[in-house]
DNA sequence: CGCGCAATTATGCAAGCGTATAGTTTGATG
DNA sequence: CATCAAACTATACGCTTGCATAATTGCGCG
């Protein structure tokens, strides 16, 4: 019976921003852009509208801050799976967490898809997403490098930019059909093809570098 | 002086479907879905925005046919630069068409990213998708195969099949940061790539046949 | 305890949206 | 030239949206 009586509760402004980032990302994966309205996000997280406006100003500071939080969760959680010690172990890492959960899932990517959309109309977008690829090509870059020297075969910067290039290509567009179309591939499928085809692109082997 | 007194000229159903479908996309690729409002729309075209009612019933309807309008020109348009006889050159001929304008545009990619964007969530646009991303494979699909034959190397099912996954892939992946980036690559860079990276996979050489 | 700041709510507004409906104009037809 | 289906306009309604403003409330601090 003696419920709180307290009409709501204070948070640290840097736990509340995340919240209300965390929800308009989550609204926009579900049910796209358009249904991410300032009282949908709000009521997500518990709180009224008022305070999208008092943390960010404006909605499209929100989705702003929003776009760089979720490119920031992506390169991290790809990142963090690279820490072997061979060379070409840590490629394959690289291309097995790209290809994986939660990098690969239907929500990351169709964040990804609704967003590049406003980004190609919105210039402080642009630039995120700009940021966001020139850091996974140039970690892509250094691995192929690093691997093609490891196997007694350097190739000049520019070969190996456009080999980077290359293998993001191929890693993106598996990722982007992986997460629009999860039911056209079997599990793990994508992972193989992936491995082949940048193996085959670099020229080594990477299928049988994995590791757990 | 005697100007037309005419309030309004009629125009054949099927063309007055096709503007306001042009007038739909063409607003997306600049300024995005949300900017694609029945009345810009129907401006656009010198209308006003009962005529939308009239042909397509919604605007969620006017979006699905536009979405269907836009993925067909764009296959058409690769298609039909695939009439070479020699099928390694039809190959080639594929990889060019797909990353030379009109395909490879960033009208073109934007208007991609702000559907697919929507595809992911209407069930009726995600069929689209799924057709055209299909389609797409599937043309891949033979051109490998006919091309792998002729060199004396036939595959199995399985493996081209793979092999088709990983070329659209990695095309696609070309296509989207050629649109999107268009300032990060210098002229053709881009095919080059796709060319030697297509011929890596399937494990021909393509970039001496290029025509045309 | 109670002061004060800012986190949060409450409320309203003006603009823009898609849709509906009724009326008007066109141009082919006989 | 009268007819008539339908292509097209005109107008307005109801709803949602983002944003603003002022009033409240929680809570650390002296």
């Amino acid at each position: 019976m003696s419920a709180d009586q307290r009409k709501f509760t204070r948070e640290l402004p840097s736990q509340r921003r995340e919240q209300l980032i965390l929800a308009t990302l989550s609204l926009i994966a579900q049910k796209g852009v358009r249904a991410a309205t300032v009282r949908d996000i709000a009521q997500k997280v518990g709180v009224t509208q008022g305070l999208i406006r008092h943390y960010f100003g404006s909605k499209e500071s929100l989705i702003a801050a929003a776009y760089d939080y979720h490119m920031n969760r992506m390169t991290d959680a790809i990142w963090q799976a690279s820490d072997k010690p061979e060379p070409r172990a840590r490629l394959a890492a690289f291309v097995v967490s790209s290809l994986s959960p939660p990098v690969m899932n239907r929500d990351w990517v169709a964040l990804w898809a609704a967003l590049l959309g406003r980004a190609m109309q919105d210039p402080h977008l642009v630039k995120t997403h700009e940021q966001t690829y020139c850091y996974f090509r140039d970690r892509l870059e250094s691995l192929i490098e690093a691997a093609l020297r490891h196997e007694g075969r350097p190739h000049t910067r520019a070969k190996t930019r456009q080999l980077a290039i290359a293998c993001n290509a191929v890693i993106d567009g598996l990722w982007i059909e992986g997460g629009a179309l999860p039911d056209s591939f079997a599990e793990d499928e994508l992972i193989a093809i992936g491995l082949r085809s940048v193996g085959a692109l670099v020229g080594l082997s990477l299928e049988d570098s994995r590791g757990s």
